[in-house]
DNA sequence: GCATGATGC
DNA sequence: AGCATCATGC
């Protein structure tokens, strides 16, 4: 199979505005070429070679960020798939990096500098030496199936879902918008009043000021520059002063208003009524998937007035709904597995209600009398095994001392032996080999783990024991979505997968699709990797976001 | 550009 | 307490 490496220029802003304005080429053992835009539009044979190349199968394409190309391509009718993204296999050798940039890679592997004009098929020419090097370097470590079978075809379904956007109703949105400013304008009035003077509110600085220096309220934390006024913070002087309810409330509809009427607003494309988000795979140490441009991984759901943001996203067409497929307690069904502890297998295997077993066991109590308080306890507990547990932390969320959340904790590894097992077996490894690693041998470098510093260590090994946690789940969710793709591929349905929140898949469905859609959504989920436990994923149906929610 | 504080899983 | 993004102030 010969090989190509392709460098595309382009212009402008993903999906919608990006343009093509020129194709760097080389293939090896030949000059590199670059046809500038102009060219494919003048020459039509040119353009029609060129593109003919860039879809053929039997040339092994060899391209630096392979999602952005897909985009850029698709506007000129092209439905291209790359074969190699050197990107991806930058970020799989290291997720920690702060860039992948083709220049950096290039400076790393092969010791060549380039200088800042060179052009797109200067640039080419090193994509297949560079792909030699990182290819062998992810076989050596054992993540090529990671890399061919999951990172890769998902860049192709990210790109599809930037370029859907989702559909918004800008209406609903700016009624919402006005409404928090009517309210913000409301509260500023009264919190002036209360202070006895105006300032500003969004200042942490002169928010302190008041509250602790003019107003005498007990100082609760401090930070670096002076006094804490966070939402804990504010929690704990809630009976001390009347204003405190008022900023409270204030801060939430600041970030309401800001934040999410007025951003997403600011996004919405005005021809389509859409906002085209960015799912960006090389960013996080773990293997999840970010969101930009707008976050939709962080569209309020907690609060009543927070899910009202949610209504304004809706389906694509009137007759469509949207379709959420979330799985259930994914991180603790992995602790399960990876740990292997009968007990947890167990409670997932009976379907249990999980955090409510985990306070019968920890606090020696049938399952019958757990009260929703201890239930919320475990719950703590259970997300505190996920976070890398620390009695400090524990205490901290909980509000107990660390001799209390030590005790729970020991009550809890008792109880769940080969998670402690697990756990230590997981730490040791990170500090014998440097890293740790998913089920799909996804791996993540954890420099700090035999620091002489005991805060730097002991956060180290919190992220050795979250990572492969956090980071299982996202191979899982990853599997999944590649396998939907397919099969909507396959069966030529219209139906769009659109958002991606960590545990949870949004899809746009015209009705009639719903019911074959949502059994092909269930059983990619629930079967994308055999697991100890089983994996559950509940279904919601709605017109809008929050009917989903 | 960094710190603070909000949102999500 | 693990992983993120965005708005704001300074």
């Amino acid at each position: 199979k010969k090989a190509l490496g392709i460098v595309l220029e382009t212009e402008g802003k993903s999906p919608l505005g990006l343009r093509l304005t020129g194709i760097g080429l080389s293939a090896s053992g030949d000059n590199s070429y670059f046809v500038p835009e102009k060219a494919l539009r003048e020459n039509s044979g040119l353009k029609s070679a060129v593109f003919a190349l860039l879809t053929d199968r039997e040339t092994e394409k060899i391209v630096h960020d392979g999602k952005h190309a897909r985009i850029a391509l698709a506007r000129e009718g092209i439905d291209f798939v790359c074969d190699f993204d050197t990107m991806l296999a930058a970020y799989l050798l290291d997720p920690s990096k702060a860039r992948y940039d083709l220049e950096s890679l290039i400076f790393e592997n092969l010791g060549a500098e380039l200088r800042g004009s060179e052009d797109a098929g200067r640039r080419a020419s090193f994509l297949l030496p560079l792909k030699e090097v990182l290819g062998e370097k992810l076989k050596n470590q054992e993540m090529e199936r990671l890399f061919k079978d999951v990172e890769m075809p998902l860049s192709t379904v990210l790109a599809d879902m930037e370029m859907a956007g989702i559909r918004v109703d800008p209406d609903k949105l700016q009624k919402l918008s006005a409404e928090f400013g009517e309210k913000l304008e409301r509260l500023t009035g009264e919190i002036y009043e209360l202070a006895g003077m105006e300032f500003n509110i969004n200042s942490p600085k002169q928010l302190g000021e008041v509250l602790f220096e003019k107003l005498s309220l007990p100082v609760v934390k401090k930070k670096k520059s002076g006094y804490s006024t966070d939402a804990e913070v504010l929690e704990k002087l809630k009976g001390a002063h009347p204003i405190v309810e008022k900023i409270l409330e204030y801060r939430f509809l600041m970030k309401m208003k800001s934040t999410y009427a007025d951003g997403l607003l600011s996004l919405v494309d005005r021809d389509t009524l859409k906002v085209y988000s960015n799912f960006n795979q090389t960013i996080t140490a773990t293997g999840r998937i970010s969101s930009t441009e707008p976050n939709l991984q962080n569209i309020p759901v907690k609060t009543d007035i927070g899910k009202k943001i949610r209504g304004v996203f809706v389906a694509e067409k009137p007759d469509h709904v949207l379709l959420s497929g979330d799985y259930s307690q994914i991180e603790l069904r992995v602790l399960a597995h990876l740990s292997g502890d009968e007990k947890l297998i167990e409670a997932f295997v009976k379907g249990e209600d999980i955090h409510a077993r985990t306070a019968s066991e920890v606090f020696g109590i049938p399952q019958e009398k757990v009260t929703s308080q201890l239930r919320d306890r475990a719950k703590a507990v259970n997300f505190g095994i996920i976070y890398g547990i620390s009695d400090y932390g524990l205490a901290q969320n909980l509000g107990i001392t660390t001799g209390e959340a030590r005790e729970y904790i020991e009550s809890y590894l008792n109880r769940y032996p080969k998670v402690r097992d697990y756990i230590r077996e997981t730490i040791n490894r990170a500090k014998l080999n440097g890293y740790v690693t998913t089920i799909f041998n996804r791996r993540r470098y954890i420099p700090d783990i035999n620091s002489r510093n005991y805060n730097l260590r002991s956060f180290a090994e919190r992220v050795a024991m979250n990572t492969p946690i956090q980071g299982s789940a996202a191979d899982i969710i990853k599997v999944a979505m590649v396998k939907i793709y397919n099969h909507f591929k396959e069966m030529g349905l219209k139906a769009k997968m659109l958002i991606q929140v960590h545990d949870e898949l949004i899809f746009d469905v015209p009705q009639d699709e719903l019911e074959v859609v949502k059994s092909i959504v269930k059983s990619d989920m629930e079967t994308a990797v055999p697991l100890k436990v089983p994996l559950v994923v509940d279904f919601k149906v709605g017109k809008s976001w929050e009917e989903i929610s």
